[in-house]
DNA sequence: CTAGAAATATTGAGACTTCAACTACTGGGG
DNA sequence: CCCCAGTAGTTGAAGTCTCAATATTTCTAG
């Protein structure tokens, strides 16, 4: 009887999954860098950063908790800390207080802030549309959304008994 | 009469194209951390150095000039060779001249590098089978190798008289 | 009510990336 | 032959990211 094991001779990759892994590292590369170089051209910040501000922007009172935005931008709470200073340092995010939880901070989106967002706008959906809506068809639009949505929920962090289906 | 012009309004991104592009933001930051971190943790280095030693595994003499293995790989040159100065501290690369171009180099792939790739690969291939292959459907799979070879190809750098099509 | 466990957020060090400047070499026109 | 524009590759500085350690506050079992 066969058991798992590390051990296992591993069930390498076929020709045709290599060469779809080969577009996936090669596509996402490209795009990053495309994004962050129009951003930090354009906006004076790399991509993630301007994500931090859209997401702001649309959160109520254009606040969230630092821990709720790095939820929402799937991103560690040390690389938000570091990232939130240097927006910080730039006038177009400040930090405030929690009344309710004294450990917690907000992280509020200025009005600087969103003006730059409201400037840099037009160009970043430009880049986007440009890189990725204006080459693809509509059926491929909606599948991208699906796969991409596949992968994030198989590699988000595990709810609160997610991994205790017994319990459910 | 209207004309192109960047003061246009912009086409704003609808909302099921705000899903797609939020799923796609998602979908490729996890991944990406989540390799980096499985092969910083089993292989000691981040996912693009890892890849560079594949490449280079596939290479005629598992070498290649430092400009090809940029290109193969669709990074900076300067981003390679910080990478390889790192991977040769490791033993496992080294560089060699170019013979017949005095200021071309080589990177090789050691012997040592070669034995960590095959220690490290079926991990790997696990780890990419569990996020991407495992939970896509033949469809989503193939459909996801067209998606991502329309956006390279893209944002790929013009190859030569590519910008001037009367040319061709 | 209190001690310990868990959560919130930050920090600093080291690793990685970007950008622009730089050295060294090549190749083609005059 | 020589000039010089273009190519190959590297470098250092500044910015960003990761990881582990830290301080502080909240929650919860007892």
């Amino acid at each position: 009887m066969k058991t798992p094991s590390a051990a296992e001779e591993p069930r390498w990759l076929t020709e045709e999954e290599q060469r779809i892994w080969l577009a996936y590292v090669h596509g996402t590369t490209l795009l990053d860098d495309h994004l962050d170089r129009q951003l930090q051209r354009d906006a004076g910040m790399p991509h993630l950063y301007y994500h931090l501000l859209v997401v702001l922007s649309g959160a109520p009172q254009r606040r969230l908790r630092m821990t709720e935005l790095a939820m929402h931008t799937k991103i560690t709470r040390s690389r938000l800390s570091h990232a939130i200073a240097r927006l910080e340092k730039n006038g177009w995010v400040r930090r405030e207080d929690c009344p309710s939880d004294k450990r917690g901070q907000f992280a509020v989106l200025t009005e600087g802030g969103f003006q730059t967002l409201e400037k840099t706008a037009p160009g970043h959906v430009a880049a986007v549309r440009q890189a990725l809506f204006d080459r693809l068809s509509p059926e491929q639009q909606k599948a991208l959304g699906e796969i991409m949505g596949i992968i994030a929920e198989g590699l988000q962090p595990k709810e609160a008994g997610a991994d205790l289906p017994w319990l459910r």
